[in-house]
DNA sequence: TCAAAAGTGTTATCCTTACACCCATGT
DNA sequence: ACATGGGTGTAAGGATAACACTTTTGA
């Protein structure tokens, strides 16, 4: 499951393979070669062998993780390896191509982190693990309020960087660093856009504040090259993290106007692990009340008959996605609100 | 500007240049090989010489063309061409990146169709024009309302299609024929939505209707294969009509988020001349009060204190864009509703 | 004076947000 | 009985959609 390299271009297709287990989301990461690489998953394209690209994404992931995949989209096609490429690093010219897709686990935590499921023994011979995708992005999770991460040493750091130059140097650029930080960040009364994943990560990057940062200037020959910021999640394999971001942006977004969030759901799930999951997903709390009635007058979903008994307290009704929802109306989705 | 073939793989980078003059949307297309063959302009990604996807296509658009590029976006990769690609028709294999490309060009109709500009005389010399959108998409301007082509050529023979297999054979499929027609050509009590731009051309194309599904069919060696259904727009080479569906598609979404419409608009414009480029991109029909009140709430521009007095009637106060609002809002667009 | 297009004021309706409260089970 | 989470009704505020009307120019 790592890069092979021949001569000339290639097509290299890596994929955000997302699930969520509880209240955690997770993305699937292999090991890279040294110890601590971690990586998404990567195969190369094989025109020849594969009529489409989205076909040959799915043929090699589902050979190598007897995962069945559900909704595929494509995300991004990134012509560098990130903005200070190591020459060398992979073959002489590899494109990639980042998928986000969207796959079911044993849906509730049955055990500990470590505990795997049919399919996952299949992975953890690969080297392959479903991980908390917030160990990549603990910036990310603002279910119980603004992370401690982003008081205590982010939003520090970043107005350091600002106060360097708060104009931005370059002119082709539209807004500067102050106010990227403002409404990337939603400090000083902006409000928080839970959908900017990607803004805010390429924002700490340019910062230098990410290893990965760090990591590219010195490979391209910069003599002073701070320290990451400790705190910052876990680094990824060349632009890796980027296109993690990339993935959550796009689901945080889709979320709103698709029913993708089934897709990660077990056949019949109560309200409130279907609550859990959007809030799992978009990092956000959101109203219990209005949640419910959103789900309710959107019709996507319909009571089962059954209840769990799982809850701790009151049995809840179970439901399933209502298919018909798809040929009813042109957009169904959660539309979250700013609160919910 | 033809597209090139060497062995092995090969990445062509494919633009959907877009402008605006009067109430006409414009793209820029290059002649194809044959006598009528339309294209969209292609160029080969050469990543010795590019570091990013983008850059190339910068790069070589503005060499060939002299047009000045504003907003640039990439819409989508495709691996193949087309869904009945025939064998040979380029090189072994290429991968195509599809990106829509904002320009300015005169603004306003000062002569019939043919009349060039500076930058125009440049591309004429390349067998590039720019011509309206809505001569490939006939069905997509719903300005005046519902297009005659829908109602007397597009339903008839959808219904037909759809009457022959109601429930798509297709067991991976979400939706059958009947609510896909339903939904995106939006009859039966559905609403219509114009950014379905995507979704309709392909279901134009499986059904056979467009002219390139034709082609692509005879190409694959089918033996039957229906004539197009005539009124259907004017074909493109490859490809390139689905890359513009895309990019329509892609541009009338953005529209209600971010401020690009005035990366169409000259420096000064009245609130009119911003409703007409707005509803000539989105096809649809604005309310005038409403839009110039969402125009007004939005802050996305400010008055100049000129007045136009080229209205033929009333003489207009004068606009330009108001670039703080990338500071202020999250998200500034033009956030359409239903109606306006 | 009339046509043509600019520009304004106001109301009914729906959707979003938020509040406070009741219900059914296990311990 | 009480803790825990499931489940509901309803009112305030704001945004949207639609109405009809006045103003300023050129011909």
């Amino acid at each position: 499951m790592s890069e092979t390299r021949t001569s000339g271009l290639e097509i290299g297709l890596n994929a955000a393979i997302v699930a969520v287990r509880g209240d955690v989301p997770l993305i699937l990461t292999v090991a890279g070669e040294g110890a601590g690489d971690v990586a998404l998953p990567f195969g190369p394209f094989d025109p020849i062998r594969h009529r489409t690209l989205e076909i040959g994404l799915r043929s090699w992931v589902e050979a190598q993780t007897a995962l069945r995949l559900g909704h595929v989209e494509q995300l991004y096609t990134f012509g560098d390896r990130g903005r200070y490429a190591r020459a060398g690093d992979v073959g002489p010219h590899v494109v990639s191509v980042g998928y986000l897709a969207l796959t079911r686990i044993a849906a509730r935590p049955d055990g500990p982190e470590g505990a795997v499921t049919a399919s996952q023994d299949v992975l953890a011979g690969a080297g392959a693990a479903f991980r908390p995708w917030y160990d990549h992005f603990p910036w990310e999770d603002w279910r119980h309020g603004r992370p401690t991460v982003v008081d205590e040493a982010i939003l520090p750091a970043l107005r350091a960087w600002v106060a360097e130059a708060p104009e931005d140097a370059d002119p082709t650029r539209a807004i500067g660093r102050a106010e990227r930080l403002r409404l990337f960040f939603g400090t000083d009364g902006a409000p928080f856009d839970e959908e900017k994943v990607l803004e805010r990560y390429e924002l700490l990057y340019e910062a230098g504040l990410v290893e990965e940062a760090r990591r590219d200037r010195q490979a391209a020959g910069q003599t002073t090259c701070a320290p990451a910021l400790p705190g910052l999640g876990r680094a990824m394999r060349f632009d890796h993290r980027r296109i993690l971001a990339t993935a959550i942006s796009r689901l945080r977004a889709k979320l709103k106007y698709r029913p993708v969030v089934f897709e990660l759901m077990p056949e019949a799930f109560t309200l409130t692990e279907l609550q859990h999951t959007v809030e799992a997903i978009s990092g956000r709390h959101l109203h219990k009340q209005n949640f419910r009635r959103l789900v309710e007058t959107a019709a996507l979903v319909e009571a089962t008959g059954e209840t769990s008994l799982a809850t701790g307290g009151r049995p809840a009704s179970l439901y399933r996605f209502r298919r018909e929802v798809l040929r009813e109306r042109p957009a169904p989705g959660l539309r979250l609100g700013t609160r919910a």
